[in-house]
DNA sequence: TCCTGCATTGAAATCGAATGCATTATTCAC
DNA sequence: GTGAATAATGCATTCGATTTCAATGCAGGA
């Protein structure tokens, strides 16, 4: 009794789609490239055989010869962000339609990072998009060596030449500070995130430096880690030291989300009416009734195409230098903030 | 004034390895795969040159000769779904581990259901795990006839050979009804998820079977799309021609989280006091301090675990059967409801 | 010393599509 | 109808690593 495994299904190539419709392989190639020299006769002829065998070209074999993958490695840092899916879905609109797909990586601690530099380069990515990872000059400074060209979403690294997308968090930043200032806040409180992330630091700079600039210079900073835990933690850790602050300034959403809940909830505090709280990023909670937020929106569809436009072209032409893409965010007046 | 495009910088091959070290290429190649017969003076040899030259074997060209590209293809449906960066970390985090890496596909009508097949064909796939898709018969015929093995994640097709790995809704939803019941409520209202989510059915007939099991067999069902807007609008449009009921019994969270909202701000409603409202999933927002909610906890860690051995197992042993694994989700006693 | 057996090694074929080049077919002008 | 110009086609090579097979080296036994 034959064991009948029908796994003698053989893939079908371009050879095969030749002999069938009686043409050489080079004549099944071009069928199937546009704007390739080739009449329409022998076009039908093999798009009818390759119909017929159900063909479809090995994209394996194509990245081989023509040196370009077709994939763009999107890094993805583990730091909670509410913001990814709709990112990754815009991002990937945004590739397919310029022909290229996501190669997914993803990103838990710093040391992991070589691990999956490694896989890049074996891979043969045509493009890298990082999303708000932490990268070392050193780092970045690889990827100029292997000739790959890169693009670091939400981050700013302005003494390094690199293409960066970001939301512009000095005019966003300074509209909430200007809000509060001049709705009468005197108290201030920063709440950062994580030292170790670029993003935070920048913004919480920007908070500190714009709140100096209206003669505010001692505000206190207390550091989170970005989530919504730490939102809460880092509230009740200043309160069980200090006053309640008339305003805090979070260096993102799901920071201020934790500290109104636990103003709220554990301190009795009514936001907005005894304590503002504005956000960063607009995400998907913030607008919610029982927080809405006031904040500002990440324009993400237009970052996702800033993004992604500015890596084909360096794909297309290497050696354009490296741009820094800055978009306007949305203020958006919710009503955690008496402004 | 030469251009100087320092261009030139040539891909190292295996040969360059080769000529460097002084062997041939097909010891280089052995050299970097493991149990295979060479001596450990040729292996330095090669690492050596290799390490030299910074030379990184060509994951393509190995593709092409193998015939297995490593890579999986995972599908995304745009439903708004807040698990899905923890489950897109969980998920790469085991098959890389088992040296695979994510080729990711978004999907947003089902229209384009047939693009991305066809790049995934092209791309010489591995495997897929397609995350909460639709997806007809049909379509899962054509990945067999491919010798694709597919598993759907968060998704029970109980009248057709696939492999599934699907949270234990029966169970779950048999958990809260059950609650609800003993609780004494007698009003009750399902909020469904769209009818063209094969999950949502699933978990609303669940409901109504499990309801009339306990006596209580004209439980109305209002229709939402999943959103935390449509939780909000699907109670508003209850109560436009109803009375409040007792308890609501959501498809998901965020429509949970939506009526919470609009229960409370816009019919000043109490929850849980006069309202109790249930969801299912477990999201991130579920237990924040506003909602605090009474949900099945989607056991994410192990359904992707479960989801990446099933996949693994019928790659590497071509004609293992089918199989659906389904498991028990985690009883999460918020405080949104009064049991 | 010679031979058998095993471990290494290298040469060459292979995966499947793209493409430069040479050849052949077609078109158009005169 | 002829010749020149252009389009279409096929041959053969290429991309870079894997793998089969035959050849070589070396060790130990007789």
């Amino acid at each position: 009794m034959p064991t009948d495994r029908s796994k003698s299904k053989k893939r079908i190539t371009s050879y095969d789609v030749a002999r069938e419709a009686g043409v050489s392989q080079s004549a099944v190639s071009r069928a199937f490239r546009p704007g390739l020299s080739i009449s329409k006769r022998t076009r039908d002829k093999v798009n009818k055989a390759a119909a017929k065998l159900g063909y479809k070209p090995n994209a394996i074999a194509r990245m081989l010869i023509t040196q370009k993958s077709g994939m763009v490695a999107v890094i993805l840092s583990s730091i909670a962000n509410f913001v990814y899916p709709e990112l990754l879905t815009r991002l990937n609109e945004q590739l397919s339609a310029k022909g290229l797909r996501i190669l997914l990586f993803t990103l838990d601690g710093a040391e992991e990072l070589e691990g999956v530099m490694e896989r890049i380069w074996q891979f043969q990515v045509d493009g890298v998009i990082a999303l708000a990872a932490h990268f070392e000059h050193e780092s970045i400074a690889q990827f100029e060596e292997h000739d790959i060209p890169v693009v670091l979403y939400n981050r700013q690294v302005p003494d390094h030449p690199v293409n960066t997308v970001c939301c512009d968090h000095e005019q966003g930043i300074g509209q909430l500070v200007q809000a509060l200032v001049k709705a009468g806040h005197k108290k201030f409180l920063v709440m950062s995130g994580p030292e170790y992330s670029d993003v935070a630091n920048e913004r919480r700079e920007i908070a500190l430096r714009q709140l100096k600039n209206h003669g505010f210079d001692q505000v206190p900073v207390i550091f989170g880690n970005y989530t919504y835990e730490s939102g809460k933690e880092c509230f009740a850790r200043w309160m069980a030291d200090h006053a309640a602050p008339d305003a805090v300034i979070c260096s993102n959403d799901m920071m201020a989300i934790g500290c109104i809940d636990e103003a709220r909830k554990r301190f009795g505090i009514a936001v907005p009416e005894q304590l503002s709280v504005v956000g960063f990023d607009g995400v998907y909670a913030s607008n919610w009734n029982s927080y809405d937020l006031t904040t500002i929106r990440q324009p993400v569809t237009q970052l996702a195409k800033a993004a992604v436009d500015i890596l084909v072209d360096r794909i297309d032409n290497p050696g354009t230098p490296p741009e820094k893409r800055v978009l306007a965010g949305e203020f958006r007046r919710g009503n955690s903030a008496r402004i």
